[in-house]
DNA sequence: TGTACATCAGTGAACGCGCGTTCACTGATGTAC
DNA sequence: TGTACATCAGTGAACGCGCGTTCACTGATGTAC
């Protein structure tokens, strides 16, 4: 949702430098990964001088932060989008993944290996949130009144409060969306990340027999 | 199992040094990341100048493959053991999460996020294959001949001979052994990298319904 | 419509820093006779 | 047991590099009257 109303066209020509600026970081965290982001080569690489960049972020560590709630926001958006299609927990399984394929370094800088005392900024938890909040909206329609609540699921009693800004879960919802997100994040960052290479099944078979357990009510995982 | 059999004092004394060095590193790396590994800084804090450390590793690429084989090296013999222990999955989850939580970035310089372009060394991707036998080992005895094969379970016949050493496992335990990995991988990362922190439930627990659901034979994994 | 002024994008030089790595060299430790 | 030599750990200077960031300044664009 960019303001689209009244803008100068100096504010047109800033917003897109500072996007242009953007899209040259994603390459290079394509390319190297985050810790090799340059400002200086983004910058040659516009054929811009260094200190140019400086008019359109702080430094470094804003621009990078910049990406990383961009990354949230896309990510929460295609989520919610999935979720209010009314596809269910398929449809925005697919999406994660799609969003996660297009972009593997993108996924990892939400998704990845922290690096140790950075703290995101609070609309980037928000952000976080948000994604949680779709994530249970799909699980709720999913889970049946009369599903059993024991063991840690009944741990979550009450839990909905806290998360998600309020959200109204039953416990046996909040369950099914814990799973949802770690088992699919446990499948998807190992594939990403290459571990399945030369194992010989394709991982998006695995990724689809991870997400039957969270929607079938027979299979229990262990094999289909 | 390193060489304790005939050693002169100067080899004892490279092979100390050596650790010393490795013993660094990893504190930088658990302060800073692996990015912020530095030579010189490792070579001051020992009272070193910094080219004394080209007499013990070629480079810096060369040490941080060293501490890779060393992650996996330690990961292999720990989960080797908790399987032959005989305490099957339950056992290899335990020492799995012990071992992640006793160093965090340790767990996240072999599962986390790959840096574009590096290639792990032979031995190392050996050691990958080690960790797999040994997940194939218990997910052997944890398998009922009887369990259903079906859907992506079915796809994994004669996969076996591939993975791990051509181990002689059955699809179900296949399917069992990766699903282990997905689900506890997908838990333990989230957990380490602070995910789950102000969402008011403990992480063990969570671990714990996740294993369940790989272990219990009534559980589905979206309750217990 | 033209003029005076303010705003702002971008430059180029410079700073200090830490990095990995090489090289020729010193001095201590170990080995062979 | 002592002497001659080889091995090897470690030093200090130096190289080239790229980094993020600051600063004073230029020139173009937009605004106000």
């Amino acid at each position: 949702m960019a303001e689209t109303g009244t803008s100068t066209p100096r504010e047109r020509y800033r917003a897109q430098v500072r996007a242009e600026i953007k899209q040259r970081a994603w390459e290079q965290i394509a390319t190297a990964g985050a810790s090799g982001l340059s400002l200086n080569a983004i910058a040659k690489q516009m054929g811009l001088s260094g200190p140019a960049l400086y008019r359109y972020f702080d430094g470094r560590d804003e621009l990078i932060t910049a990406l990383i709630r961009d990354a949230y926001r896309s990510l929460a958006d295609a989520v919610r989008t999935a979720s209010a299609a009314g596809t269910g927990l398929t449809g925005a399984a697919h999406t994660l993944r799609a969003w996660a394929l297009a972009d593997p370094q993108r996924y990892f800088l939400v998704y990845g290996t922290p690096v140790p005392g950075y703290h995101a900024p609070d609309d980037v938890t928000a952000l976080a949130a948000e994604i949680m909040t779709s994530l249970l909206d799909a699980s709720v329609e999913a889970t049946a009144q009369d599903d059993p609540v024991t063991g840690f699921t009944a741990r979550l009693e009450g839990l909905g409060r806290r998360w998600a800004d309020g959200h109204p879960a039953p416990p046996a919802a909040l369950r099914r969306a814990l799973a949802f997100w770690t088992r699919l994040h446990g499948v998807l960052s190992l594939e990403l990340a290459g571990h399945f290479t030369g194992m010989g099944f394709d991982p998006a078979h695995l990724f689809a027999a991870e997400l039957a357990t969270l929607t079938d009510r027979e299979d229990d995982g262990r094999s289909g």
